[in-house]
DNA sequence: GACGTATTCAAACGTATGTTTACCGTAAAC
DNA sequence: GTTTACGGTAAACATACGTTTGAATACGTC
């Protein structure tokens, strides 16, 4: 925000305290391709798509700086690319585990089920610690908040099919709840959900660590019941209770 | 994101379709100071803090460029400035609720009326749509996935107060819900709160405009049952029912 | 070994950035 | 009527930005 203060030599090409030093080692073995990808996840998640240079991101990844538009085309490009590795598994992953639900003998399948098959790929995958723990989860709650045109598109485009079948689902799961009211519930889900992502350390502020978003599995623990409720609570409008 | 067509004239210094024509008559009878706050405010919530420039700002508020740096010293301080004029009326007004709820007769407050007296006035205060609608909303939800350093020290400074408050009168509120238990949860509403103020429009995606999160008397009526749902929801560590 | 494609490289291009400087105008205070 | 303080202004400063260029290198294939 302020002026930086000035640089000794060339933007970025000194080693600044080697931010990558756990990953160093995992980075030696990627292409410069992949080098960049992993780098500029995690920079873009910690400091924001604008704030993080091209420059930023080439010496990060050890790589010249004309590398990143000769493989991406752009700092966009990158960007689209960075969720095409890592959301499509997810978006993947949610529409097995959706498969696996209906599949199930017991059907419809319970509210808790579909909740756990949608949180769990976004919650826990990617978050190998190899990869620099959970970068992608950070940026892609990052991106629920940066400029419109860009970020919109490229979320539809990751997530709009599997969400869209979650949504069916879940309203199959609860056939007395109003679609309007529905509605909200779930975006009141996906607000639970980004802003665990987001690990924005708020609530360590203002608890003193007593939770940690980061933690996946204790998260999906306390949300599923938390939301299974939410979503339980009697409609507003008209509720089920009509004579 | 990517390079900007070379512009014809001095940065910004044109009118580029007035983003303000629906308050320039408003921007017109404040002080050169006045109308930095309102226009950054607005351009910081729908680009983000590192894609609006200093003349950005100052071209769309009609003052010289020269001005925002005597009035507040660097953009940083433009922020924090920002905050002060619209954060601190928030704050004292979620107080003032507390105050009241404690002394109404019927004590314990009820959990609806703690999350009311939490949530309302940051949905709905500062909307005033003379000063462009729900722009603080969307900037404070911005800054919590910003720059870390800057943003977290201006959230607390801004809500820490208020925020513990409510936190020590829910859980009186809830004398049963162990502390852990209880911070996960304040967590999550939270969560709901900052995607609700952010309105990414991504619902809206994906229901076709079934509900709009900017419609914050709507937001309350739906988002006070969900949330007092959950947070009433058996406790996952040893519940109540204990022999 | 020579050819052709794929990748890397140093350097530059043009422009945008936050901030500072030094100079004007005004209007109340003495 | 000069002084003082405050707000406004144009111009410049220094440097960071995304992107492009054209030559150099690597590498598998014939």
């Amino acid at each position: 925000m302020s002026t930086e203060p000035p640089r000794l030599v060339e933007a970025g090409a000194q080693e600044q305290e080697d931010r990558f030093a756990d990953i160093r080692a995992v980075l030696a073995g990627l292409t410069p391709r992949e080098r960049m990808l992993v780098v500029a996840e995690r920079l873009f998640a910690d400091e924001g798509l604008a704030a993080v240079s091209v420059r930023g991101i080439t010496a990060a990844a050890q790589v010249n700086l004309a590398s990143l538009h000769y493989h991406f085309g752009s700092k966009e490009g990158l960007l689209e690319a960075i969720f095409e590795a890592r959301a499509k598994p997810i978006a993947d992953e949610r529409m097995r585990r959706l498969a696996e639900c209906a599949e199930a003998p017991g059907r419809p399948p319970l509210l808790e089920q579909l909740l756990f098959a949608f949180l769990h790929p976004a919650l826990t995958l990617g978050l190998e610690p190899r990869f620099g723990g959970p970068a992608f989860a950070r940026l892609r709650a990052r991106l629920g908040s940066e400029s419109e045109k860009v970020s919109r598109r490229i979320l539809s485009k990751a997530f709009d099919e599997s969400s869209k079948a979650f949504m069916a689902a879940m309203q199959a799961a609860l056939p007395d709840l109003p679609r309007g009211e529905f509605a909200w519930r779930f975006h009141f889900l996906l607000g639970t959900m980004v802003y665990t992502m987001a690990d924005s350390g708020r609530i360590q502020s203002l608890t003193g660590n007593a939770c940690d978003p980061a933690d996946g599995r204790a998260a999906l623990d306390h949300l599923i019941p938390f939301l299974a409720a939410g979503f339980r609570a009697p409609s507003i409008v008209g509720s089920g209770a009509a004579p």
